[in-house]
DNA sequence: ACACAGAATGCAAACGTTTGCATTTAATTT
DNA sequence: AAATTAAATGCAAACGTTTGCATTCTGTGT
């Protein structure tokens, strides 16, 4: 027993013992000390630099896995003057198109080395700007943010960028701004689907959606007016509805609104939101009619419910991670870029998903 | 014009001057040389400490504003050795509970001046010990985790506990380790499930669900089972099937399981998963049964497009958001008390959720 | 006017890296 | 073998805070 324990600190040099004894964390200098080199070349090292040997590094890997060693980025961030994480601000997390694209960022921001700093704005433009600010006392990389409902104005954005952290916007953007983008061609997604709908035989389709005060909801607009002005109906006479996107909502809507056009129905209904569409389609079902014989309808951005009602909902899907990845590539692409000029828009063209709620 | 030039420069230090021409940030020494004090003064005036006069906070703050000083909280956590960043680990975060997980967790912990290190493991041991080490790098306040499936060692988990970072379990636990931990009361819940379901008439119930080398499927079972055993019924006698958690793999299950026993089908069948549910019914649909009158139907979780389908789903709701604050006042509990001994296990009590699909 | 306590501020080191430049060591050429 | 170049490592400062201890103020009681 006592050849083992002499046989067992024999095997541990004095440096060691003591970082073990002592609660203290091991640092680079102790890895130096214990291979009686400087924590300089420890560091190059370990950061793999063309100048240092390839014994020497086989030995600092070793020593370092020896110790425990376990990094402290918030030293190498301090030094560096920025941190190797990225912030991302979104309305809600549990919004399932939200963190499809937060998947996506994730795949693409993991392998070259950041790590996400998540922040829900609530759809409110103080929580935004809060959100903003501990972003920026992390000396965040860069900043990704889709923006919230109530943002008008820029301020907190424009902080950000004085602040030299490239920002990239996607999904609800701003085009006053002067940044990388990823948008969804919403315009083009609405305008197929109303065709679609109107290929269908539909003469009257009513919209209803969030407010257009967001290009989003405008745009979905929009791409629905240019199909109807086109096959040469007036938009002006459509029922339209802008409230907050939810099926309560658009459940209160649609219950007032059966009860006054009873007899005068469209004969579609284009929800520029899924869940305003399960508002519809529950009201129209308490009411007796029947889904797409009576009325069709469809929604916008393919929730994973959309599949899994009944009946089956016609949407559009955005691919969200899809989106991600290339909101994560762009902020590489100004990051490496230090502070070249290189804002670029991507916008990606949204598919249209047809299903039972508009097949007649 | 000249006046005014003048005018403006006069309002300005020096000292502001040069910081707006370069590119620096703005720091405390500035704050500091501004008003002729020392970085020790602004420090403990930005902080609120008791020891500064109220008049020097206020000079000391609209300096700041007027400097437009953003705190690094970068140094300031090198200097005192941890992060006001918390790390938090889910299998997936397009997972309608654990993104109520995370909301919940967020409502507490950024009150409190934390915020959140988001990671996905994916269901991968591997991945699950990357996004440790990244924490750990990253010297987060905290850690708090819900294990992947793979996840049956825990040598990670205690490299976390080695550091003295606290660590809280939650939904996904593992009693070998002596930590903080919150849970669902599983058995409980699929207890009450079951009891609901004989009570509605059935004699014979299938059971399906995940693995149940998983504490949560098997807990899931062991509810089952003893309202089965105390109704007298042998649940050795009933199906059970265990796959992966998704609706794919229960169709996958239930179209050969309908071929088979087309003449002696179970009068219920409780998925211990939502979307496993779903699966089943799409199955029990396509082969032309009727739910609830044929057979019954009942999930676990309370997805969010449980009450969207048709039938509605009869489930368990596991009140996340809930679990969310309790995790997340466990870990401040857990930091408050530094390295004192308080390791504690809070178990939620889950509801019963009825609906359409054992509604007979 | 003096000592004294308490309030307010200053001093300086520390946290663990990274990195430009200087220096040493090894390899190559003359 | 000396001189030259290239490769490898060392030196020391810097990043922006926080904090224990020391020092300087301010006002009070004698």
């Amino acid at each position: 027993m006592q050849t083992f324990a002499f046989n067992f600190l024999y095997l541990l040099s004095i440096q060691m013992l003591y970082i073990i004894m002592s609660k203290k964390q091991v640092t680079i200098q102790d890895i130096a000390k214990e291979l009686n080199i400087t924590a300089s070349t420890v560091s190059r090292a370990l950061n793999d630099h063309p100048k240092i040997k390839q014994s020497t590094k086989e030995l600092v890997q070793n020593t370092a896995k020896k110790l425990n060693y376990q990094p402290n980025s918030i030293a190498a961030s301090l030094r560096k003057g920025r941190a190797t994480t990225v912030g991302m601000i979104v309305p809600r997390i549990n919004r399932h198109f939200f963190s499809n694209v937060i998947t996506g960022v994730e795949s693409v921001l993991n392998p070259a080395g950041y790590n996400l700093i998540i922040c829900q704005s609530e759809e409110s433009i103080e929580k935004e700007n809060e959100n903003i600010n501990t972003l920026i006392a992390n000396r965040v990389g860069g900043v990704l943010i889709s923006i919230s409902i109530e943002t008008k104005t820029f301020a907190h954005l424009e902080r950000v960028l004085s602040h030299h952290i490239p920002l990239v916007m996607f999904d609800r953007i701003a085009d006053e701004l002067d940044v990388s983008m990823v948008e969804n061609d919403d315009v083009s997604g609405s305008y197929d689907l109303t065709k679609h709908i109107l290929a269908k035989g539909a003469k009257t389709i009513a919209w209803i959606g969030g407010p257009r005060s967001s290009n989003i909801y405008q745009n979905r607009y929009n791409g629905y007016k240019k199909a109807l002005e086109e096959a040469g109906i007036n938009p002006k006479a459509m029922t339209c509805f802008e409230g907050s996107i939810t099926l309560d909502s658009a459940l209160d809507f649609i219950r007032p609104f059966i009860e006054k056009n009873k007899n005068n129905m469209p004969d579609a209904i284009f929800s520029a939101s899924d869940y305003m569409a399960m508002g519809v389609i529950q009201g129209l079902q308490e009411a007796g009619y029947k889904i797409p014989e009576d009325i069709m309808i469809a929604g916008y951005s393919n929730e994973p419910f959309a599949e899994l009602i009944s009946p089956k909902l016609t949407t559009v899907d955005q691919f969200s991670e899809e989106m991600g990845r290339a909101t994560a590539k762009l902020l590489l692409e100004e990051i490496e870029a230090k502070n070249e000029y290189i804002h670029k828009k991507t916008t990606l063209k949204p598919k249209l998903i047809i299903r039972e709620s508009t097949d007649k």
